[in-house]
Parts: C-alpha cells; structure tokens; sequence
DNA sequence: TCTGGGGTCCTAGGACCC
DNA sequence: TCTGGGGTCCTAGGACCC
C-alpha cells in the first residue's frame, strides 16, 4: 500500500494574501479583523496571537500588531485557484474548507510520479502561479496526510513513509489528531495520555469510559493508523444556518423580532437558490454570560420561504424565553435548518391546502408568501442582495462582521 | 463595551412502533 | 395481561473543526 493521499492546506491563508496584496506588510504581524481576529500572520502567531480572539487581547499580546481590512473576494479567487491546481493532478479532490484540501493521487502517478513529486510540484506551482505558501502532508491515510500537513507548516513537505507510519506517530502530541479538542486532550491528560503513542496503548475499554463509545473507538483506531476514511468528492451539506452577535440587548420582541427577520432570510434565500428545503429548525439564544440554549422543532414538510421559517424561529425563541423567565439579556441569536431535502426547484411550498397548522407549512398563506418570496429572489438576481428585503436595523450597528466574510464560510448545499 | 460565523458529529433520554 | 427487546425518530446539549 503507497501513500497516495495528500492534504494541502494554505499557510495562514487570510493574513498570506494581505501580504502578497501589499508588500509592506511582509515580514510584519498583521492580523485581518478587527473588533476579532478572523486571521494572524505567522509574525503575529509567534506572540500568542489566534484566530477569533478579540482584537482588544491580541493588542495587548502584540503591541506592534498591525490590523488590515479584509480582501474577501480575493480570498475566495486565491482559494478557488489553489484548489484547481491540485484537479490538475486528479479528479478525486475532496475539498474541506477555502484554504484546504485532500487530494487522491493513485490513479495519476504514471502521468506525473511518485506522489512526493506531486506534491513537491503542487507546492512550486502555487508558490509562482499565486504567490503563496502552502504546505502539504502526503500519507497512506487521510488523518496522517492531515498531520503530516500540520507537521509540514509554515510552508513545507511531509511525507509519511508507510513502513514507519506508527514510529511517526506515536511521538506527537494528542492534540494534532482530529477531533482532539481542549476538552479531550485535558481529559486524557487527566489519565497520563499525552502523546498519540500513550494513547495507542491505552486499552479501548479506559479510553470508552472516559469519551464515550464513538470517540474511544474512533481515537484507538486512528492512534493505530487503522482509517478507512476514503475522499469523499461530492459532499452535500447537511444543515444552513445564520447567525449574529447581538452585543448586549433585552429579550424583548422588538429586539428578536426583525433581528430573526433577518437571519430568516438569509437563510431561506440559500436555501431556495439550492432548492434545499428542510424539515428541522433550530434557534440558539445566547444570553449575557455567553451559556447558549437550542430550542428546535422536526416539522412534517420541508420548508423554505422567509416568512414561515421567521415565525417558526420566533415561537422557538419565545419558548427559550418562557423557559428562562429571569434571562433579561440576549447576545447572539442563530438560525439553522437542518433535515434538507432535494426538491426540485418548481415544487417548493406549492400551496397543499391543507389546515393551518405549523407541523405542515403549505397553507393557503404559503402561497402568497411562495410569491413574494420569488419576488425578492429576482429583483436580488438583477440588483444585488441590497436592493430589497428585510435589512434589519436591529443588527445593522453591531454586524461585527461582513456579509462577505460570511460568505467565504458558507457550504455549498 | 467581556468573545465571530459557518459547519459536522456524537450522546442520552424519551416517545413510539413492532 | 404483563414484560421485554430492538429499532427509529426527535430533542437538547456539547465537543470540535475551519
């Protein structure tokens, strides 16, 4: 068995085109954000600096830092560009987020080598053609070719031997394995497992106990290097949401009301240009001390438009309310639909004519809503999402980030 | 003026059906 | 009639990833 899968993940990628973008900014810790850090240069990581961390904290960490506005679009195009150098090697790209990627290069190493010279080419190629760095872990499987990518940064090549696999593994912290988080690495520190070799011989029974049944497996396999994960080229997204910090505003209707307007649009809208209804809504309420409570209800048909996905996010975020009578400050609202469906795109929410009850949404109202909505869709086609809609001036002054940035995290559905 | 926004997956209890 | 078991779905919460 060869290593043939590689994982290529862009160096620090927001904060490496800022400073491709503007050569000053070369060699210096630069953060993109602003009230958060979306991205840190490497310069800006060497003092502690992180992504999501509040600007105010990284500041005080790196006095020098020097905060850029961000170039959304050219993330996206420098993003898209990266990936299409690695479909020049083989269609089978599984592609993981805007900076990463993992490619399968079996079927196509008697067109281009061994796959170390893939990569090796990969990397020389998005270094002329873009300008950027990028490291690549190249493996038998995809969660070392994952961590030979993070062994490999800033900017280099790891190639994971297959006859040395688990000598390779076994010294490196736990942490670099997916689906290590805080939690679990503090946890298996709580029993002396530190490093992926303590952890592989710890038995399956200790590891059960402590996380559970899917993770304890999951880790013992993966510490052994026994993952059968294949790539998987054609993902669907499996739920679309939209959320926004509040600041600090009183649970009141006049507050939630238009503010899940405006979440509710954001999201039917992807929803119907995907035709992608769903079934399951569910709102989180975060209050003042950042505890976050779901509320969420599985209806019978899938839904779509903005006006019954507000109303059903309004009842749930009431019941939150009901539920938590002495919660008189709200931070953050969050939207998503969950259970989606592939309909196609003229059948959505026809009206069914069936009693008005909010398990099953196509009612008499659901036609004149199907209409507008279709409406708004079209002036949007034509004159840009501004144009119309329910732009809500609750969350006008505290977007805290930019609807461009959003953009960059959304799935395709 | 105390921390963003987009997702995935797992767990546990309860309802319900066979 | 009572008891039990298995499977599936729903709900709420939590860990994790980029």
């Amino acid at each position: 068995m060869e290593a043939n899968i590689l994982h290529a993940d862009l160096d620090a990628f927001y904060a490496s085109v800022e400073q491709l973008l503007d050569p000053a900014l070369r060699g210096k810790p630069i953060a993109v954000g602003g009230g958060v850090v979306l991205a840190a240069s490497y310069e800006a990581k060497a003092f502690g600096v992180r992504g999501g961390m509040p600007g105010r904290r990284a500041r005080e960490l790196c006095p020098g830092l020097i905060f850029v506005g961000g170039h959304f679009k050219d993330y996206q195009r420098l993003g898209d560009a990266a990936i299409k150098v690695l479909d020049d090697f083989t269609p089978v790209v599984e592609r993981i987020s805007i900076d990463e990627a993992f490619a399968d290069v079996a079927g196509c190493t008697h067109l281009f080598g061994p796959p170390a010279e893939i990569a090796t080419t990969i990397r020389r190629r998005v270094r002329a053609e873009l300008g950027l760095p990028i490291s690549v872990g190249v493996a038998r499987t995809k969660h070392l070719a994952k961590i030979a990518s993070q062994v490999a940064k800033p900017d280099g090549l790891v190639v994971v031997d297959p006859r040395h696999e688990l000598e390779f593994l076994h010294d490196l912290p736990v942490e670099l394995m997916w689906g290590v988080g805080p939690v679990t690495r503090e946890r298996l520190a709580g029993i002396g497992v530190n490093t992926i070799g303590e952890l592989a011989k710890t038995p399956g029974w200790s590891l059960e106990r402590l996380l559970g049944p899917a993770a304890g497996e999951k880790l013992n396999a993966l510490a052994w290097n026994r993952d059968p994960r294949k790539l998987e080229t054609q993902r669907r997204a499996r739920s679309a949401g939209a959320q926004s910090a509040l600041g600090r505003k009183p649970a009141e209707a006049k507050i939630f009301v238009p503010a899940l307007l405006h979440l509710a649009d954001r999201v039917a809208t992807r929803l119907r240009t995907k035709s992608r209804p769903g079934r399951t809504v569910t709102v989180r309420v975060r209050f003042a001390d950042l505890r976050s409570v779901t509320r969420s209800i599985t209806l019978d048909q899938p839904i779509s438009a903005t006006a019954m996905l507000a109303e059903i996010a309004e009842a749930l975020v009431r019941k939150v309310l009901v539920d938590h009578p002495h919660e008189k400050t709200i931070s953050l609202l969050a939207i998503a639909v969950s259970h989606l469906e592939k309909q196609p795109a003229l059948q959505l929410e026809l009206p069914l004519g069936l009693a008005d009850d909010r398990r099953r949404p196509g009612t008499r109202k659901g036609a004149a809503r199907w209409t507008a909505d279709r409406a708004i869709d079209k002036i949007r086609d034509r004159f840009g999402w501004e144009a119309v809609g329910y732009a809500s001036v609750a969350l006008g002054q505290s977007r805290s980030v930019p609807d461009a940035f959003r953009e960059l995290a959304e799935k395709e559905l």
